[in-house]
DNA sequence: TAAAAGAACTTTGAATTTCAAAGTTAAAAC
DNA sequence: GTTTTAACTTTGAAATTCAAAGTTCTTTTA
């Protein structure tokens, strides 16, 4: 049998981590500067976060150039948003059904 | 402006902390031994992360004696209920809304 | 064309947090 | 009076988190 809290992914513990993926649920594509305002991070530490996120692919970083400035993006994987609706349906279970 | 994340708890960042008042928002009362099992943990982790909880006034510990065995119960505080619940609204929020 | 500035990091090291294991306490059972 | 059980507390090491400073690459400004 599997645990009450199996599905609750450390992964998604952090509240910065839990931010990025949030926000990259409902936006195809993000950039730094816009995580980086929305969460209330530095950038050394929003970038750690990110990579961190990267590395256990759940997210895909792109860069390119918006006119002259260089401009990254960040995008959810399929695995990166399959994981976190199921760290959120097993959240939703654990409050309903914890008895 | 309060910022998107401003209501996403530190304190229930870690998913055995979040595992324990999501426990104690659907049953009113629980004891140490059904924390333990449903959550997975050592003792003396369960009972540092229940001291967390109580040194915020979120939750309230009750002990007594069932029969002959000592036994310890542990209840969600208004202050815990409604901060648990303004939490889990932040995230929904946080989720429908981050654009 | 040399210096300054901006974007997005990476590195560093200290502070904080987390953990399991071992030790503790108090009552109960033997 | 020794052992057991429940529920911790303590300890110390490991892991995590953080801000600040440094880096790289490119563009802008002088």
């Amino acid at each position: 049998m599997t645990s009450i809290i199996s599905d609750i992914n450390k992964t998604f513990d952090h509240r910065i981590r839990l931010g990025i993926m949030s926000v990259l649920m409902v936006n195809d594509s993000v950039d730094f500067n816009r995580l980086k305002e929305l969460l209330e991070v530095t950038d050394g530490n929003l970038a750690s976060h990110i990579k961190a996120l990267e590395t256990s692919e759940y997210i895909t970083i792109r860069k390119q150039f918006i006119g002259k400035k260089p401009n990254t993006t960040y995008e959810a994987t399929l695995l990166g948003k399959q994981t976190f609706a199921r760290h959120l349906a097993a959240l939703e279970q654990l409050i309903k059904t914890s008895k």
